[in-house]
DNA sequence: CCTCGAGCTCGTATTACATCA
DNA sequence: CTTGATGTAATACGAGCTCGA
């Protein structure tokens, strides 16, 4: 990855906190796994953020699934042992038991389904193709995963968070190993810098000479523009200022 | 054309739950 | 058994876009 492409990934480094949410302490509650609304949520009605209001959801198949991220919960002994069994062969059934068990749980606020190996394999397997899904492949992955739409939805936003977050990451100890070679190499011409002031003192009568030697590259320079240009001492000058944007630097 | 509202998706921040050491 | 850390599914919300009236 060269440089330049570090600055097209929009990462800023800052030390505030940028945040458009308001104080959570003013937002206002409203959560549809909670026992009060959620028993009037058997049926077909359904609270729509949207409109602010309960609709009928009945022909509306997404937007069934917005709101209700609830799932039955399984005991975590009987997870875990599928789990740490491998038995991914029950998967597909747990889930659609807890598919088709939705409206029987929110009495006690939301469970968090863990999606199994297959299902999350296949998840991966999807993302590597495509980081988005239209409405029609979103649809077609959940079928094939017994999942929610919503859920497939979810998961994909999850995970395109994780992949800027890691590459967010991995951009960060980039420009800190750029910071390094940086502060070295400033170090570096600083202390070239001293000596060649040093030099300059001890020797006043060198500049009549009108060339002079680079410490760092020990190779003889014009000075005062007075040597020809096809001069065998004619060199092209060691940049000295560095641009890291055009020139990186070995140790990134 | 322009405007407005609805509907949708996305990114982001945050919460809450499951799991593990 | 308890607890803190970590991973992640789910929620909340604002922004931007499209589309039809």
């Amino acid at each position: 990855m060269g440089f330049s492409e570090i600055c097209n990934t929009g990462l800023v480094l800052g030390l505030g906190l940028s945040s458009t949410n308001e104080p959570k302490s003013e937002k206002p509650i409203l959560k549809l796994s909670e026992p009060s609304l959620a028993l009037s949520l058997s049926g077909d009605l359904r609270y729509d953020r949207t409109v602010k209001k309960v609709v009928n959801i009945s022909d509306q198949t997404d937007k069934l699934y917005r709101q209700d991220s609830t799932v039955t919960s399984l005991s975590n002994l009987s997870v875990k042992r599928d789990r740490e069994l491998g038995n991914e062969e029950g998967d597909i059934e747990r889930v659609c038991s807890r598919f088709i068990d939705e409206d029987d749980e929110g009495s006690n606020g939301r469970k968090k389904l863990r999606l199994t190996k297959v299902q999350s394999a296949l998840l991966e397997e999807s993302f590597k193709q495509h980081s988005t899904l239209n409405p029609k492949q979103k649809q077609e992955l959940a079928g094939e995963l017994h999942l929610r739409p919503r859920q497939v939805e979810v998961w994909f936003q999850n995970r395109r968070a994780r992949t800027k977050l890691k590459q967010t990451e991995v951009d960060c100890e980039y420009l800190k190993k750029c910071y390094g070679s940086l502060t070295e190499e400033n170090r570096r011409l600083q202390k070239e810098l001293q000596e060649l002031k040093a030099q300059k003192l001890a020797q006043p009568f060198y500049m009549a000479a009108t060339l002079s030697m680079c410490p760092s590259c020990e190779r003889i320079g014009g000075g005062g523009g007075k040597v020809p240009a096809k001069s065998p001492f004619l060199i092209t000058p060691k940049p000295h200022f560095y641009s890291p944007f055009a020139n990186p630097p070995a140790t990134c």
